[in-house]
DNA sequence: CGAATAGTGTCTCTTAGACACTATGTC
DNA sequence: GACATAGTGTCTAAGAGACACTATTCG
């Protein structure tokens, strides 16, 4: 980029950056979102993504995690991905804020969810919020919604479902991932065949689950491959 | 997002705001991108994107059309797209800088390219550049290789490829479109076969064009259709 | 045994792609 | 006519999905 004539670099108008994390887990085939409690004002006690301002010696990335630490105790999330920045004039009563959206993914949420600093975090369902426009104050419901989309578009070709699953899982738990996230039912032996076929998307533990009704699952760990070859399309 | 106890938000650290645009077009059968030569210091006089600070009373978008016009003259791209934000704390040497990328199409670019404000305007080779680590400074290499993986990906299941064409066009053109942006060869039958057959992708004229070698080609409108479905996949 | 869940196999329809062939212009 | 480019058709292989069937556990 370069300096406009008219603009001196010293003069750059003055702006906050925060990050915002969307922090999505999966509760008894749910798809949820971590959201806190407002500890100020404006809508102070109101329901809002966690974030925060970026510090000046960390990167966007990291101050997504420090805030997703300091505001859920969540910690080192499976996936964290960047899906946007938002910086309409008016987006913050308060003052000039640009935010950039992360998405993250974590497998299972402590009981109950919440930082030593954090006022209080909870997880709600993601179509009770979006349901709702007034849910999330500022521009947090097109943030919400943006990334879902980025989470529903990345199960298609990435292999980012294994992260909602615990360390070993059952092609059925992989599968109730999909059919949270994008909303749908899968035929189950379809999606067996199709997942065991793809290379490096799930490896054999040697395991069955112990325990629950009927035929015990064999269990899995994540594979070594990032990417679904060819992708596994949502259907329409 | 909320403010953590030991920050005051009026004490925010400051930052400075800029998009950076990485406009493509495709000249030639070449997919190249417009560059700009930095006016000021530092790395006067190399090749960087366009881009400049965002206004107190604009929002990012805003900026990006501001921008784009002020430094090569182009007016209302075709596409504008927001594709990612980098705020690493040492990415420029001066001060603390958070730049949002747009990518944008441009199906002609005026000769010379260069606005009235703008030092010079150029548009260069993508691959030439990309193939040269330091022909971008700061981590403009890295935003415009970013771009390019959103632009690729955009084609595969939407529309904007007929953004790069002129207002009628062959499906010749399109393919080429599509071999210069994915840099491969796609077969000519297949191809004309699958784009007549997507709804809404393009619409006959009526008119072929006059001139030129081999048979004359019918000539298209963009259709109004602005997703693919099924997808077009790039072969890998 | 029946219910419940896991896992396998089969069939059909669609799509991708290789490639041959036809069409229509210029020289 | 040769050449160049546009446009159509045909065949095959692979993938998606409907769905039937088998397997293994519990009560």
């Amino acid at each position: 980029m370069t300096v406009p004539d008219d603009y001196d670099p010293r003069a750059f108008p003055p702006f906050a950056v925060t990050v915002d994390i969307v922090v999505f887990t999966i509760d008894n085939g749910v798809l949820k979102v971590a959201l806190i409690e407002r500890a100020e004002e404006p809508y102070k006690g109101s329901l809002a993504l966690p974030g925060g301002f970026v510090r000046p010696d960390e990167n966007l990335r990291e101050a997504a995690i420090r805030e997703l630490a300091e505001e859920t105790g969540l910690h080192s999330p499976e996936h964290l991905e960047q899906f946007g920045a938002y910086g309409d004039p008016d987006r913050d009563p308060r003052m000039r804020i640009v935010t950039v959206g992360y998405w993250a993914i974590v497998p299972d949420l402590p009981e109950p969810v919440g930082g030593t600093d954090a006022a209080s975090a909870r997880t709600v369902s993601v179509t009770d919020v979006l349901g709702d426009k007034d849910a999330l104050k500022f521009d947090h419901h097109e943030i919400l919604s943006d990334a879902l989309e980025r989470a529903r578009n990345a199960l298609e070709d990435t292999t980012v479902a294994t992260d909602f699953c615990d360390d070993e899982f059952s092609i059925s738990d992989l599968r109730k991932v999909y059919e949270a996230v994008w909303g749908v039912e899968l035929d189950q032996g379809n999606f067996q065949n199709k997942v065991l076929e793809i290379e490096g998307f799930v490896e054999p533990t040697g395991q069955r689950r112990i325990g629950g009704r009927g035929r015990p699952p064999e269990l899995y760990r994540a594979g070594s491959a990032d990417r679904i070859e060819p992708p596994f399309r949502r259907p329409r």
